[in-house]
DNA sequence: AATTAGTTATGACATATGTCATACTAAATA
DNA sequence: TATTTAGTATGACATATGTCATAACTAATT
């Protein structure tokens, strides 16, 4: 987590995502625009979170960890999300993880200000609700996804929410890649039939193995496969 | 749904769970006592819901239905908790429905009103916060154990929260009842599967199969084998 | 009594997924 | 260079679960 002390991106930010219309008074004082570095966690269950969080740009995954070791992932982070809103609510530990898959920007007002300037802001405490309401409402979905679906549909639509376009034109622009152990444990599944399923649609003409990646060769069959998750 | 004239009952409830203390202001005058018998839904995800609901007494089962039909339990609520503060959040329809399995008392306070007094009211949105928040960890966690467990698992927490208690001394002091085929609908498997489950609980002498109903003869092996779902 | 609908029950088989052993490769390192 | 480690790959087999056909039983109805 690097501090970046640039306003005028942190302005553009603010801006972009109408983050002064969030609160009640003037927070702008208390922001401050931090840089994730690929890899790195914006939060873990383990650690108190210190700021709350206005992810504005990147990519960053959401998973949990369960007592036996393993973990699952439970939704990505693309587009304007509020991190800290849990905690921010009273609770002491949101049980999920959020690392960034991209270098990531959010801007963070610490918690501890956060919960002296905002407790009794009620524009800010209807935002938060609407965060965390809309949070359920996608999480109780992916649970039932989750349960109901094979893994070719949760794989699919993985590989659709993590590929990465290339730029080239297409056919193959969209190339998808990682490490395969780590994502079968995300995909709650076991390493051997994440690669059975891999084949299986490479079989199908849907993919395409690289040396060290895959390619989709058939995006629309691979749209039909995916089921509404990682929303 | 029933609305119960009955001021006494209805104070009891609001001492016993402190429900004046979630408002800033005296809300006490647009209070109703509701009560929902055994079958009836409190809410639906097709219906737009018109109270805010304390539920104070009694048990319910929340689930979700998918496009393809199919529906899946998320939880059972048989303690205080709060209905429609996703609604209340200003998301238009909660994606679940509630609907109760033992003859349950709601308080309730029209969707209107809480919006036009409660709204601005910092107190109640941070219960509401607070409700969203916990419903959300516990959704992100259920999410994880409905995937990674098997049914056996799922089923023994299914028959601990909805047995009852015979009242008889032990052993065999819980009796599980319900039509199988909605179980296995809410449990997210077949009813084949449903009824193979069973047997081999009945088999491992955790069960015993009565006429209509299993009695839980061996409840210690039955709670160990219980993921901790469904809370 | 005969009929019907809803529920319970079971076998047979197919598919989805997990576990394990093992092998290969490439990168890291002693 | 030899060794180790992490990641990739695959076969064999076991378990979890779904699908389907079919039967039996029960309660309600004709």
């Amino acid at each position: 987590m690097i501090k970046v002390n640039n306003l005028r991106i942190m302005n553009y930010y603010i801006k972009k995502h109408k983050i002064d219309e969030i609160f009640s008074r003037d927070m702008s004082n208390f922001m401050e625009l931090f840089l994730f570095k690929k890899g790195e966690h914006i939060c873990k269950e383990t650690d108190e979170i210190k700021n709350i969080f206005f992810f504005v740009e990147g990519k960053a995954k959401v998973y949990v960890t369960l007592s036996n070791g393993k973990s699952l992932l439970l939704c990505f982070y693309d587009s304007f999300r509020i991190l800290g809103d849990v905690e921010v609510a009273g609770i002491k530990k949101a049980s999920t993880n959020v690392q960034v898959i991209e270098d990531s920007y959010c801007i963070g007002i610490s918690m501890e200000r956060a919960k002296k300037y905002l407790l009794n802001d009620a524009k800010f405490l209807r935002i938060i609700c609407n965060s965390l309401g809309k949070k359920l409402n996608r999480s109780s979905k992916n649970s039932s996804i989750n349960l109901l679906f094979p893994l070719k549909n949760r794989l699919s639509s993985y590989i659709l929410a993590t590929g990465k376009n290339t730029g080239d034109s297409s056919p193959g622009k969209i190339e998808f890649q990682g490490n395969l152990t780590e994502i079968a444990e995300l995909l709650g599944t076991s390493y051997r039939h994440l690669l059975r399923t891999l084949n299986e649609l490479v079989l199908e003409g849907i993919l395409e193995k690289r040396s060290k990646s895959f390619r989709v060769i058939n995006e629309e069959l691979l749209r039909d496969l995916a089921a509404d998750l990682y929303r």
